[in-house]
DNA sequence: TTGTAGGCGTTATCAT
DNA sequence: ATGATAACGCCTACAA
């Protein structure tokens, strides 16, 4: 198929329209018509030949090329914070796939935590001239990235761009917006109402606006029924960053706590092995609930109770957003899943009964 | 700063180098060198200038325009079966950081498991021009457009592109390869040292290279052990492809089957949880392993037994891979990891006695 | 150091 | 229906 070559390819070098069509006997014009044709205003026959042609040399059109040309490219560019995280890895699953149905090509660029990294991204990506940006997962908060993130933005817009943002309410672009306030004061709620009265906290830094926010609206459920104040502790935004926060809380003493609340599902899952491993059993002798309702929520034990966050179906609901010309937000619901990890709490004159475990 | 509109703008589309060399007072030759130069050969108050007036505009060069007028992009293509598998998402995050200090552009595609669909994918990216096509986690064994998608792939590299296959030898290509048969014989010669005998494997249909390999890697060092053939359970190379055949194997009896091999760890995982809802306790009542050693495994309970595979390091050795030019292959370790899904089996002639659960 | 002009691979306009 | 030819945005000899 791509033997017989006749020599006329220059070396090291894709095989051009020029290429096809004189292979065709055509002019360059009929092969760009035939192949690509926006009409049906080729003759069969040389229609035929071209393609015969195009596949003979395995001519694919530059899309480089293409898109200078035409002016407009079939990109989509998607930057997250970290793909190996499920959170976004989720959520990129759903941009490919509505990307694919849309014949859109999506490129893919890592922030890695740092504004500064995710501004240089941002102006990079721009440069690809891509129909859309979306932006999952931000921390612009406080940062002075964020002026410069939003100018950025603001410009490629006006230049007829379509900019989407993930779970970071508040700025001035269509937004995928997860309802983390209200889910988290839901969950609140609902570990309330298993008798739960002590809590801890593990958050990220303040930066990460899916943290605080959720931070946030637990805090204020708990207020509202007029319970302590949680004990916060501040770590990192994954799995590590769980594990070592509940050891902290190990170590500092456990005592007060009845229930943790991690702000993400893989913290709540680190901490749980922390737990584990000091000897301190999640879902007996202290309860633990996450956010995002992951995947492995149900796999790990106890079953991690959490708020389900339709990760993938933000993913399509940004691309459906960028697609569509009105320019409404979306806003997903998140709602919460109790499970094992978080039991009904027996009633304060039993609980001391139950406590001590055979080994302590 | 974006301010100050002075009308010069063509309305919707980005400035060019044109716009920025008129409001700089100079050449667009000088422009482009001042922006992009090749050498310090302009100015520096021509440089100052054009560099203000291009900060001004909000200016941010055509990467495909660059790219024709180049030549060359600055882009590495990857295509993964599926992102939000951690398998994949860890080795997207490989080629990601390797690419960000190589100054590249990932573009991501995503292949679903349809060959045909990959195929496709292939045609598309070659469009790109990318420097660098990585496969990851092509099922090509037997199916009719394996030939095809090599053509394709041969084509670009006769072009000058460079191609790195991740996990799939055999194929014409530099490849970073995971030495799944080696794994898989290692792990199955460590059970048989803790005293298990009689196996189950699901394993996934044998078009997937990764799977048949850790399939057939394990039968035969059981083979050559003289232990009994496992029984084989072909489900999805997925979670729930573990679940399910889990569960098929409950059903139809599990008194024979003292442990189980998943052959990558998300099946492992989803087989542990339908094993724990069907009562039969991992760890206790059966042994489970797994393959990829991926972070949930430590999170699990009991922990997974596992064959470690590095596969963000996979992903940088495919960067590394295509970015130098020795086009020789990489094979990377993958080293049994024993935990407490597979504890040491009792002698046969305590196991009785210590058998039967509380509950059962 | 700077500007002019030609070229990169396509598409699109305009004659033919 | 087809073929010149002028864009598209940028880079880079070559000339000045």
């Amino acid at each position: 198929m791509t033997g017989m070559d006749d020599g006329s390819q220059t070396l090291s070098s894709s095989p051009t329209l020029h290429d096809v069509a004189r292979e065709a006997g055509v002019s360059i014009a009929t092969a760009s018509r035939a192949l690509n044709g926006s009409a049906r205003n080729v003759r069969s026959e040389n229609a035929t030949r071209v393609r015969a042609a195009a596949a003979k040399l395995g001519y694919e059109p530059h899309l480089s090329a293409q898109a200078i040309a035409k002016g407009s490219t079939r990109t989509v560019a998607l930057v997250v914070r970290d793909v190996a995280d499920p959170y976004f890895s989720s959520i990129a699953a759903g941009v490919g796939q509505a990307a694919e149905s849309a014949q859109l090509i999506v490129t893919m660029a890592v922030a890695d935590g740092s504004p500064e990294r995710e501004l240089e991204i941002v102006k990079t990506l721009r440069g690809q001239r891509p129909r859309v940006i979306i932006v999952a997962g931000s921390r612009v908060e406080g940062a002075g990235t964020r002026d410069a993130l939003v100018d950025e933005l603001q410009e490629y817009r006006t230049a007829g761009g379509r900019v989407v943002m993930i779970s970071q309410r508040d700025l001035p672009f269509s937004t995928v917006a997860i309802d983390n306030h209200g889910g988290a004061e839901r969950l609140a709620r609902a570990l309330l109402g298993l008798g739960y009265r002590r809590f801890a906290v593990f958050h990220a830094p303040a930066e990460i606006r899916t943290s605080s926010d959720r931070h946030a609206g637990f805090v204020a459920a708990l207020r509202s029924a007029g319970v302590p104040e949680p004990l916060a502790i501040e770590t990192g935004f994954t799995r590590a960053g769980g594990y070592g926060a509940a050891r902290r809380l190990v170590e500092q003493g456990i005592e007060g706590v009845e229930a943790v609340f991690a702000v993400n599902d893989v913290m709540a899952i680190g901490a749980m092995t922390a737990f584990r491993d000091a000897g301190v059993v999640p879902g007996v002798d202290i309860g633990v609930a996450g956010f995002d309702d992951i995947g492995s929520a149900v796999d790990v034990v106890p079953a991690l109770t959490s708020v389900a966050v339709p990760l993938q179906e933000a993913g399509l609901a940004a691309m459906r957003l960028a697609l569509s010309d009105d320019t409404g937000d979306v806003r997903l619901p998140a709602d919460v899943v109790l499970r094992e990890s978080t039991p009904r709490r027996a009633p304060a004159g039993k609980r001391q009964a139950r406590r001590p475990r055979p080994g302590a």
